[in-house]
RNA sequence: GGGGUCUUAGCUCAGCUGGGAGAGCAUCUGCCUUACAAGCAGAGGGUCAUAGGUUCGAGCCCUAUAGGCCCCACCA
């Protein structure tokens, strides 16, 4: 048995993984005898590609579901793809263009079944992607938004919100994309600020020679004005209230109306209302009963509306009226204004507001118990602070536009009678062949689709069977833990807690845990334009993907953005070489005792050395405070100590220290030596499995041959009887002896092949045993010829050079070391800290406020230290002294 | 306009309920010590943005200021 002398993940990692899969670890099953632990996946879209945003939130779930699949929970990690309906209709009409087609020259049912082809080919792409990284997904269980028992679940929403009311078919004012063609959500439009211009107008007051000065930003608008307004109070135009004034270029009289809604210190202080094409004027146009004009076609050009305008786009359209207004002598001047404008996020495309009939859900009533979950507790942010942003968002809530003008996606199940106009909503099943209402056949369906978040509003629950009752559903829901981006809080993670409260009566999950953005080394967004990506597969390439997954977690805080650097995947696959060598070292050397005979099956902890107590010891605190951060989603923090642990602890001191025991033939207590390598070795590969599966997998099974998989063995938990508190005490003051012989060799320049004598001296015999228990690693780690433990200095050069420790101090007597002024300058330092040091504790004694008002075990401490520092003081004195007399 | 967040070593970031400032990388000095040079042993480097406040005690809590980033709103 022997691994390479350099980590190689690529050799391991597909091997591992497809024995994981064979096995069926990653499968989980209904099983009342267990508790459940569930995950669902943000589905990735079928038209994605891993990327760096993935890489973190699919590793954080991946970590989450290991670490409690080995705690013993029944875990599932629900995965599956989201159809992505724009998205991805917008990749097909692409490669429909290459081959000279539109959507519309193949028809409905060929387009779909073309973006079904699509999908078969593209769709498994991610997924093939996230296996790479080790995702412990339930394969078996892999869902898509649109397959059947999704499409399923979406009608069946559709169907009872819409008997409930709570979505209803309206006329209202939506985000129009000229370009996709279709409506968008509020959420779908960003902002975006632009230079642009602000054209003051002359509108004539009729019946009188006054004109009204009105500033705009879209002139064009203009030819679906229905009014002007003005601030009630506005003593400036008082008298123009009521009155009409004659729209230019349009030649229409239209009124002045009085609203709250105008700023008087803005602008003119004068809006042009055009209640078709702004979400503002829409209202304004409600209460003061205007009529509403849409001016746009669905492309952006301008319609029969706009008379000699119509067929001109938008900003064409913009260009000549300008020019028309100017020729007339209305346009009084334009100013540079700098505005934001409403991009489309998919294609950024200006949005434009207009009106259309569209359906909606309806909020208010949805948004409430949303909110009341999280005051209530019953759902949580990690980190909390992400709260505000969810609160925000459900309180200021507006009704969710969900048609689109899409193919691709579900198509909303209802039916309009061709006769009478009568809408009938229902299930495809039930779908109507004759109007309920009149009797006509001439039935359609509704051309549009719905927005692809209303089905991935559901995935928590339409995976699990919703709307049937399954086992699953019983079991699983609610599921414990979402992990997301801030990113999409607004597009999902709200959706999904008000329909899972709506439609199962329960928050889907009781926690969501936020991660940030991974961004490049300068700080930038990661972006296909700037080309400044990093492709997850070439790291996993180049490093495996456990040294991509611990770079992804290390030294970052939830909800925190990260930057990428390949230097940092560079340490974290030097660490994975660190466990692997470490590894490989045990395993020689256990190697070499089965060779001879030896064996560790019968080591106890009796038989143990305080070296081997000690690090059990630490192993056993460790497991006890990795699993405490890591119930916290403070998995940051735990793979700090992971790596601490292991790199200093295990390898830097206890390897070294157990190395003269192991080469040592005579040595009895190196079965001991041994049993405690493998079993802390062990405890750390369990620890660190969540993070670095691969390379702990294929250890682990090294290492033993109990077990078949790391992955199905148990979480470490703390341990009573590893808790060796004195011999912990004890092996710390020889590591601060070791340190401090290190540091004086540094300092004289004294090379480790020399050997030095080292002398201890303790009037306590309580220290003197200690060092003489541990003198074999005491002498390997100092470079120490001989260790000598005495309770006195007779014998010893006065001119030997020295270090004081706690009760406690180390000579080394060696000729080429004598340099006496150097070493009262040596000696002259340590007084010196040890003042500040006495300075500091004594000081905080010595304020009367502290003694009252600290507690205890505070006190304590600082009158602990002030006597430890105390005692050595005096000892760095004497040894000056006899200094000075010799 | 509202909200959030950040400012800690040269760089990138940790720092859990307030109790002696940490890591990785970089720099410098020694080491081919039979697991690992992707390594080992050390060193240097910080008025924790600024100013106040609360507290026996503040990187951490409060207030203000400066600068950076993000989100929401969208005054035409």
């Amino acid at each position: 048995m022997n691994l390479e002398k350099t980590y190689d993940p690529a050799a391991i990692e597909g091997k591992l993984y497809k024995k994981w899969l064979d096995k069926k670890y990653f499968h989980a099953e209904v099983d009342k005898s267990k508790k459940p632990f569930t995950i669902v996946i943000p589905p990735p879209n079928i038209t994605g590609q891993l990327h760096m945003g993935h890489a973190l939130d699919n590793t954080l779930q991946d970590i989450l579901i290991r670490f409690k699949r080995m705690q013993g929970y029944n875990a599932l990690w629900q995965p599956g793809t989201d159809h992505a309906s724009i998205a991805t209709e917008v990749k097909i009409i692409e490669k429909l263009k290459e081959e000279g087609l539109s959507k519309e020259d193949l028809g409905r049912d060929v387009f779909l079944e073309k973006a079904w082809d699509w999908k078969k080919e593209y769709g498994g792409r991610i997924i093939s992607q996230l296996k790479k990284l080790g995702s412990s997904c339930d394969w078996d269980r892999e869902r898509f938004t649109m397959d059947e028992g999704c499409n399923k679940a979406v009608e069946e929403v559709f169907v009872k919100l819409y008997e409930k009311g709570l979505i209803y078919k309206g006329n209202r004012i939506i985000n129009w994309c000229p370009v996709c063609k279709t409506t968008i959500s509020d959420a779908e439009v960003v902002y975006e600020e632009q230079a642009g211009h602000f054209w003051h107008i002359h509108y004539p007051v009729v019946g009188s020679d006054e004109k009204v000065e009105i500033a705009t930003t879209r002139p064009e608008t203009m030819l679906g004005d229905t009014a002007i307004a003005v601030h009630p109070d506005d003593p400036r135009y008082q008298h123009l209230i009521g009155r009409k004034v004659l729209l230019p270029i349009v030649g229409k009289e239209i009124p002045v109306v009085a609203d709250a809604y105008v700023d008087m210190e803005f602008g003119t202080g004068v809006v042009k209302i055009t209640p078709a094409h702004d979400p503002n004027d829409f209202e304004v146009g409600k209460r003061h009963g205007l009529e509403e004009i849409n001016v746009l076609n669905d492309d952006g050009t301008i319609n029969e509306n706009g008379g000699k305008y119509a067929g001109m786009d938008r900003y064409e359209a913009r260009k000549a009226i300008v020019e028309e207004l100017d020729r007339q002598g209305l346009l009084v001047r334009v100013e540079d204004h700098s505005h934001n404008v409403g991009i489309h996020d998919r294609c950024h495309t200006t949005v434009e507001p207009m009106i259309k009939q569209q359906w909606f859900v309806k909020m208010d009533e949805l948004a409430k118990p949303a909110i009341d979950a999280l005051k209530n507790g019953e759902l949580k942010f990690v980190p909390e602070r992400f709260d505000k942003t969810y609160l925000h968002w459900l309180e200021n809530i507006r009704d969710w536009c969900i048609s689109r003008q899409l193919w691709w996606g579900h198509r909303i199940p209802a039916y309009y009678c061709q006769d009478c106009g009568h809408i009938m909503v229902a299930r495809h099943t039930e779908a109507p062949h004759v109007c309920e209402k009149c009797g006509s056949a001439h039935i359609v369906q509704d051309e549009d689709t719905l927005d692809t978040w209303f089905s991935s509003a559901l995935w928590p629950f339409s995976t699990l069977g919703w709307p049937d009752k399954t086992p699953e559903l019983d079991y699983f829901y609610p599921t414990d833990v979402l992990v997301t981006g801030y990113d999409i809080i607004f597009f999902w993670v709200i959706r999904m807690v008000f329909s899972g409260i709506e439609h199962m009566g329960k928050v889907p999950f009781h926690t969501v845990l936020i991660h940030g953005l991974v961004r490049d080394s300068q700080g930038r967004k990661m972006s296909k334009s700037l080309g400044n990506g990093i492709d997850p597969l070439e790291v996993i390439d180049k490093y495996g993907a456990d040294a991509l997954r611990f770079t992804l977690i290390t030294g970052n805080a939830p909800g925190n953005d990260m930057r990428f650097y390949w230097e940092r995947v560079e340490a974290s696959r030097n660490f994975a070489n660190k466990v692997w060598n470490a590894s490989r070292f045990i395993l020689m050397n256990f190697d070499q005792a089965a060779e001879e005979g030896l064996s560790t099956d019968d080591v106890t902890t009796d038989d143990l050395t305080q070296a081997d107590k000690w690090i059990l010891s630490k192993a056993n605190t460790l497991a006890r405070d990795v699993t405490a951060n890591m119930e916290k989603y403070e998995l940051g923090i735990a793979v700090q100590k992971l790596n601490d642990f292991i790199w200093e602890e295990f390898c830097d001191w206890y390897i070294e220290m157990v190395k003269p025991r192991l080469y040592n033939k005579e040595d009895t207590t190196r079965a001991a030596a041994l049993w405690t390598l493998k079993t802390v070795l062990i405890q750390c590969l369990k620890l660190l499995h969540p993070y670095m599966p691969f390379i702990t997998e294929e250890i682990f099974c090294t290492v033993q041959d109990k077990e078949e998989s790391i992955m199905v063995s148990s979480w470490p938990k703390y341990r009573p009887e590893w808790d060796f508190n004195a011999d912990e005490e004890a092996v710390e003051r020889i590591k601060e002896a070791v340190r401090a012989i290190r540091n004086v060799r540094a300092e004289m320049n004294v090379p480790p092949s020399k050997k030095v004598r080292a002398i201890v001296v303790s009037e306590d015999a309580r220290v003197r045993k200690i060092f003489e228990d541990g003198k074999v690693f005491f002498a390997t780690l100092a470079k120490a010829g001989d260790v000598y433990v005495k309770a006195d200095e007779t014998g010893i050069d006065a001119d030997a050079v020295s270090a004081v420790l706690q009760g406690a101090a180390v000579y080394l007597p060696f000729k080429e070391l004598v340099d006496v002024e150097k070493e009262k300058e040596r000696l002259g330092k340590e007084k010196e800290r040890l003042g500040k040091e006495i300075g500091r504790a004594s000081g905080m004694l010595s304020n009367p406020n502290f003694v009252s008002k600290a507690p205890e075990a505070k006190i304590a401490a600082e009158r602990e230290k002030l006597e430890k520092y105390t005692q050595m003081l005096s000892q760095v004195n004497e040894r000056l002294e006899r200094l000075m007399r010799s």
